[in-house]
DNA sequence: GTATATAAACTAGCATTGCTAGATTTTCAA
DNA sequence: TTGAAAATCTAGCAATGCTAGTTTATATAC
């Protein structure tokens, strides 16, 4: 009997509904617009249905969080591709993570900044933020001895980058020649 | 007669008890324990007493912050002091600052996580922002024709990197290892 | 085909929040 | 002493996340 299959299946499709909902408000009218009642008024359900797919809110949030690390993920791979030299390659992707984070404020905001439980370098690490961070090793340089040191630095960079540039705290003109004084540390002596 | 300063006198004191006691607050149990009903318990007033004080809960959270920025430029001057040379200023400052952050998280939180109006490099920025600035340049090497861009770099990764040993997205052991990597694109060739 | 147990969804409401209008008290000068 | 102005309080609104308890739909057994 497939009505199982289709009952999950229509699960699934409602669930998506809901966390594409979610993101189209965040990202148009910020994430304090995305409450409870307007998701389940946006899917056409009562509020308890929204309940039966997440524990809470900030689940909803993480959903949205894991979703934006694999096109993170995505974009850096897609960023090292045309690159001839390691420079290139580190400054391709570097200004690829700035772009990221400058045209998806709402969702970096989910990855980064709002609770969601998300948990790193562990047993039930989510293989989307993995991804992204595996995507960032890339483009450092796998062969080195301090992989995981510099790639952990150069994200570390990034996200300090994309947050202090998002509230204004740093010119907006200087992005460049910041992410060159950034590179210039990495590229092996 | 000096009612007029004896009452702004009493004010200023009962505005520096609001913010004792949310800092208080906040440190302990966490922002989120912060309610204007709890801290108008605390200093034993009404709610509407606090928006005398303050336009919003916001700025309340801002006015803290703008303490903490007072704080972390104290902080980061006194760790220039007794450096002998430009590397171990740099290396002393930067485990000051992520020191800072660790031991203050919910001051830390306050100045750049949680939504403050702060304006940067704007006429009506507090002195307290720029000094904390140029406590870090001052480590940078005020002489350098890029301070501006290497100081914004140096402290877009400290930040980067607070933020992300806060969330437990890099590990905790290797802090050092990526610190000398940050310091050694700062040292002038 | 009909009854019934189970699954699914809804209604209604609780407790908490930031914030404020309007009443009330306190303060100070005439 | 009085009256205006300043300071403070009471009470409540609207919105939020979340849930207990009820109703409705659905699939299975007869």
């Amino acid at each position: 009997m497939g009505i199982a299959e289709r009952k999950g299946r229509e699960r699934a499709e409602r669930e998506q509904r809901i966390t594409a909902a979610a993101r189209l408000i965040a990202e148009s009218e910020g994430w304090s617009a995305v409450t409870i009642r307007r998701l389940a008024e946006e899917i056409e359900y009562s509020q308890p249905v929204l309940y039966s797919h997440f524990e809470n809110r900030d689940a909803i949030v993480a959903a949205i969080a894991v979703q934006g690390f694999g096109e993170l993920a995505a974009a850096l791979r897609e960023a090292v591709l045309g690159s001839t030299n390691h420079w290139k390659a580190l400054e391709s992707v570097a200004m690829a993570y700035l772009a990221f984070a400058r045209e998806h404020p709402a969702l970096y905001e989910a990855m980064f900044t709002l609770p969601t439980g998300l948990r790193f370098a562990e047993a039930d690490t989510k293989p989307e933020l993995k991804d992204a961070f595996m995507a960032l090793a890339a483009a450092v340089g796998p062969a080195r001895a301090d992989v995981e040191v510099a790639t952990e630095t150069f994200w570390a960079a990034l996200h300090g980058l994309a947050d202090l540039e998002r509230s204004g705290r740093i010119r907006q003109g200087a992005r460049e020649a910041r992410v060159r004084l950034v590179i210039s540390c990495l590229i092996e002596p």
